[in-house]
Order: C-alpha cells, then structure tokens, then sequence
DNA sequence: TGACCTGCTGAAAAGCTTTTCAAGGAAAGG
DNA sequence: CCTTTCCTTGAAAAGCTTTTCAGCAGGTCA
C-alpha cells in the first residue's frame, strides 16, 4: 500500500508543464509565467511534493550540513558546547548533524565515517578518542575540520581549548590571595590531560609565591562527585589544609558534602574552588566559587572559525582561551569567620 | 584546485573492472574472484574512494537516520533524552540527526523540513511548537513519528509522556504521609500543561486526605531557580505551612535558598520535595527529595516505538510513565528534629 | 560429446533533480 | 514589414551507485 512519494515528474504531470520548468519555479532561477507557477504550487501542494534532497546533493551542491560529534550529552557541559556550536553554525546556514561518541574509538569512527559519507560541508571534533591518525587523514582529505579541547599539533590552527595550566593558577592564586598557604589539590584522572594540566597550574601557582612543593597534598579523583567525596575524605584524613582546588564542580561538590560530613565548615574551616562554573556550582551550599569555563562561546567561536574554513578562507589561528574566577560563597580569608 | 572525489568509476578504472564489480566487492553481495577483489581493495585505498551516499540514497535505499527535534540542549533535561533515544536507535542500526527547536516555531519547522528533505526513516519530536496540524500532515504523509512529552489524541498511541497528575500526587502524598497538613505548592508556569497537571495531582492528594482546597497556599513560579527563590520569600511572607511540593528541581533549589535566606532549616521547619531528580538534587544542601523523571528510559522506548514503526509493525500504544519518588533529605516528619 | 548448470562479470537501467542548450514566440527597433 | 533581441520553455545530460539481465567460461552429468 506504500505509495511512494511523488516526484517533480509527477508535479509536472499534474500542472502541465516540463520538470525543468517545477524546478525553476520552485527554486526562483528564472522568471516563469504567472499563470504556470501558480499551477505548480497548486500541483506541489496537492501532491505534497518534497524535493528529494538525494538528488539535489547528487549534483554535487555542497551540502548545508556539519557534522558535530561529542562524547555524551547525559550532563550540562556538552550540551552547552552543542548548543553555542549550533548557534554559530544556524547563523551561516548551515545545520548541525549531532552524533554522540560514547568515548569509545569504534563509535566515534563509525559516526564519522557517517558524516564523510554524507558529504557534510565540514566537522567539528569535540574531545574524542578517534586516534590522531585518522583525524589527519580527514584534514588531508581537504575536510574542513575543527577541534574543541583537542590537540593535535599539526591541527593546532584549528583547534580552541581553555588554557588549563592557567586555569589551575587562576584558581590557586585567588586561594593565595585571599592568605592561604596550605593548599590542597582535588586533580582529575591524571591520564586525562586536562587534568594534568590544572595540576601544573597549580603547582605553577604555588612556586611564585614560594611555597614549596608538597605532592601529599595532591589526591587524585576521578571527576566524578563520589570521586571528590571520597579524595576529600582522604585529605581530611592524612593531611593538614585550609583550602582545595577542585578540577571540577563535581567533585567540589562531593568535597563539601565530606567536609560537612567530617563536621566541618565551608568556607569557615576549609575554603574550596571549583572548575567549569556548571549548573551545580550555583546550587550547592555554600555557593562555590569556581573558574568559568566558557564552553558555549567556545562552541561559537568553533562554528565560525569552521564556517570560515568551509568558505575557503584561511581564518586567524584560534585561541588558546584564558577563562575568569566567579566568585561566590565557598572561599574566604583563613580563620575568618563569614 | 579542489581536485573532485573519486567516484566509483574511478575505481573501476583503477582496478582494471567494472564499476559492478566495484560494487559488489565494497558490498559483498556476490562472490567476486579473489585477485580482483584485491585490486579493487588496494584501489579504494589508493584513491581514499568513499561511497557516496546520496547516490545510494537515491535508489531508494531506506535512510538509516532519525530525526530527532529537542528544544535545547543548555541543560541537562533535553541531554538525558536524547542520550536514551541515541542508544535506542543505535541499538536498532539507525543513526540520530538532532537538531535545536530554541522552543521556536519557525526553527523547529524549518528542521522538520531538513527532516523530510532528507528523507529520514522517522522523527522524534520532544515537546516542541510546531502545530498539531503540521505534525499530523507529517504523519499523514507515512513518516514514522514518536511524540514525547506531548499530546496529540490522534497520535496519542506514538507518544509518551509522564503523568504529571499522578507525579504530582505522589510527590503530594509523600508529604501528607509524613503527617503534613499545611502543604504549600511552587507552580510551573501555568500556561504549560505540564505545570497545571502537577498542580491537579497536588489538589487530588489533598482531596483525598480530606484537606480543603486553599489557594493561597499556591505560588506560581517560572521553572526557573529564581522564580522558586522569589515564589518561596513570597509564600513565607503570606502564608503558613510545614511542607512545600515544588514543580521542578530548579524551583526547589530557588525555594531551599529563600528558606535558609528567611532564618529557617530544611527539612526541620520545611519539608520540600523537588520534581526531575536532575544532578541538582543531589547537590543541594540538604539533598532533595524529588520525583524521579525517567527521561532517559523515555527516550530509549520512544526510539524503540519508533523502529518498529519504520520496521512496518504496530507496537503497543506507548503508556502514560507514572515515576516514582526519590528520598533524600530534604523532608521528614513536621515538628521532627533531624 | 552434447546439454545443462554454476559462478563470475560487464552493460545498462533506474533513481530524481538541476542546469545547459537550443528553440520557439513575442516584442522592439529600423 | 522585416530583422534582431529578449523572454520563456522543453529536451537532454550530468551526477553516482546499485541491481537486473544476459553472457561467457568452465565444469558436470548423461
């Protein structure tokens, strides 16, 4: 019973005129008569004729589409990413194709392989476990590609990350700022380099202000908030801080629920910073202080830079971004009471 | 200098067969002589040839996409679902093309149309603007359509949604059990349905404990943080309770605040109990109590409804969700110390 | 040895749209 | 009134792959 779907032959049937002219009609090329472009709506709207956009792109018409590929959307973070992606992309004309990588290799290969076989105008790559290989081997196939929070040296033009190693500075240094000299470190899996890189930042951050190197306050999580509760608890165990540096808002969270939990203040006790400035760090309590990352302008930034590639421009080399502290309720001066 | 890409022809050419041939090799739909086999392997690699798949489309290959239309994704809500109809469709061979409706008529109508254009195996559309009448010419015309969390009596068989009534019974009930009696409400925006339907589920609960109707204990909100915090200062200035039911997260996080703002303990002096169980109910302080909204799981049957669909079935209608309640911290017995 | 089957291969058609080319008619100009 | 030009239109080709059909070679069976 599957009728199948009418075609611009079938419209120049019913209105009584050629293909060449449908398409013309539909399409505004040229100037057609009154009387016959009114009969081909008619047909069109009769017949609910939609052009087969196969066919269209068969002619070698640059598709109108980009692909994205991201690890998950099951939190905020990249949700905001897609999203100022998405917002930059729509602004060109272009739309998004949006594929989710899991953080497995065979995934993310097989989703880009969907977005090479349907012709998308270009790519944005966020964060994925495709090996560098095969990305080059992309670029050199002349497809616009953009990288957010990768590095590949020879993609290094293309590619917009936060500057991490001063992110972790940043964070560290508003801790010295405001008098503490004992710090601790809540780092993330340090086989990410993200997280390796806040760590340096803020060893970075303690070395100018002379205080010496002190790796038993560093306790490795796992970026998860359980992971930041149970650091926390090993830090209050073992060794002797008035303020953290967290990798991430999740943990910071799950280090002030083990604070309290151990029958401690924030920030009274122990002051704490957190990092990417999500959703949560509004609603814990204290309300943290975090470093801001500016995840859905880098998308943006991501999606003009592309459209620019895709243009066959030779865009300026995308930045490496130096994010800003938000200041709210969990930090203060040590021994002061808030 | 754009050299063009390889087409299958190439191929043949290279390989010394003919473009059948070259088919039936990258397929493996007939057996093909093993040395030519070979040839055309190295060739492919050779030419870095990939198989166009608009050309393949046009043969009237069913697409293996989906489309699938969420309003944004800035926040975590909208991520979760499309994680739960990603994997569905994955699970069933289908690759997802998602795309932001930014709660807008026209964007939404205009990514249908990429939708169609595309000739996408089906859609799914979470909550979205586009009139009913569109969505049911879209159905008319034979596309495989999931609806979640929306109504259409006519395609109410293809959607699935939460009972709000009955979740906000619940929600209501876990406070009454408990022994409250003075029971206030923070109302979504009261132009959305879901909203008003929670609010019914509030008054049927209290109805049948046999407590009067009291609309002064209703303050609406806006879903949002603040409009909770605003909506709580509000009910704390006019009324009198021990129990607040809040119609999302958000509110309730909005509504914990404005408490501790007033010189009053959650859950000591109010009970509250939130809607979604989103990551911010686990970061609250105390953590939240909240209806748990099975987005992802939604998801995931709407994906699976819609294969079948594609797949020329007539699956079951999908059912009404009725959610069931996370306890946290955030209530406990009136007058109870904890 | 001849008829028949099997296995592999190439030619050609189908699928749908856009665009180029050529032609027809009408209008304008001499 | 004739020629030139412009406007509109239809025919046909291009774009790339899959699949059907027919053919060929080699082997099998009687």
């Amino acid at each position: 019973m599957e009728r199948t779907k009418p075609t611009i032959i079938d419209v120049a049937r019913a209105a009584g005129v050629s293909p060449s002219t449908v398409s013309r009609v539909l399409n505004g090329t040229t100037a057609v008569d009154a009387a016959k472009a009114e009969r081909v709506h008619v047909a069109v709207a009769r017949l609910g004729y939609v052009p087969n956009a196969f066919a269209r792109s068969l002619l070698g018409h640059a598709g109108r589409w980009v692909g994205v590929l991201v690890p998950q959307l099951a939190d905020e973070f990249y949700g905001r990413v897609v999203t100022g992606i998405e917002d930059g992309l729509k602004q060109g004309g272009f739309q998004m194709v949006c594929s989710l990588g899991h953080g497995e290799r065979s995934t993310e290969a097989e989703a880009i392989a969907m977005f090479v076989e349907a012709r998308v105008a270009g790519l944005v790559l966020v964060s994925d476990h495709v090996p560098d290989r095969d990305v080059l081997a992309l670029a050199r196939a002349r497809h616009p590609i953009v990288l957010v929070n990768r590095v590949i040296p020879e993609l290094a033009a293309h590619a917009i990350r936060i500057d991490n190693v001063y992110s972790g500075a940043l964070a560290t240094r508003h801790l010295l700022g405001l008098g503490h000299t004992r710090i601790a470190h809540v780092a993330g899996s340090l086989n990410r380099t993200g997280a390796r890189e806040r760590l340096e930042g803020y060893h970075l951050a303690l070395r100018e202000h002379g205080i010496a190197r002190d790796d038993r306050l560093v306790f490795e999580g796992d970026f998860s908030e359980e992971g930041g509760r149970e650091a926390m608890t090993r830090a209050l165990d073992s060794a002797d801080f008035t303020a953290v540096f967290a990798a991430n808002d999740r943990m910071a969270a799950g280090a002030i629920a083990a604070i309290r939990e151990a029958g401690l203040r924030t920030p009274d006790d122990i002051s704490i910073v957190g990092f990417d400035n999500t959703a949560i760090s509004r609603f814990t309590y204290p309300a943290l202080t975090t470093v801001d990352y500016p995840v859905t302008s880098m998308g943006r930034r991501a999606a003009d830079h592309l459209l620019q590639l895709i243009a066959g421009a030779d865009p300026p080399p995308l930045p490496l971004i130096q994010p800003r502290l938000v200041e709210r309720d969990s930090t203060c001066a040590p021994g002061e009471m808030r």
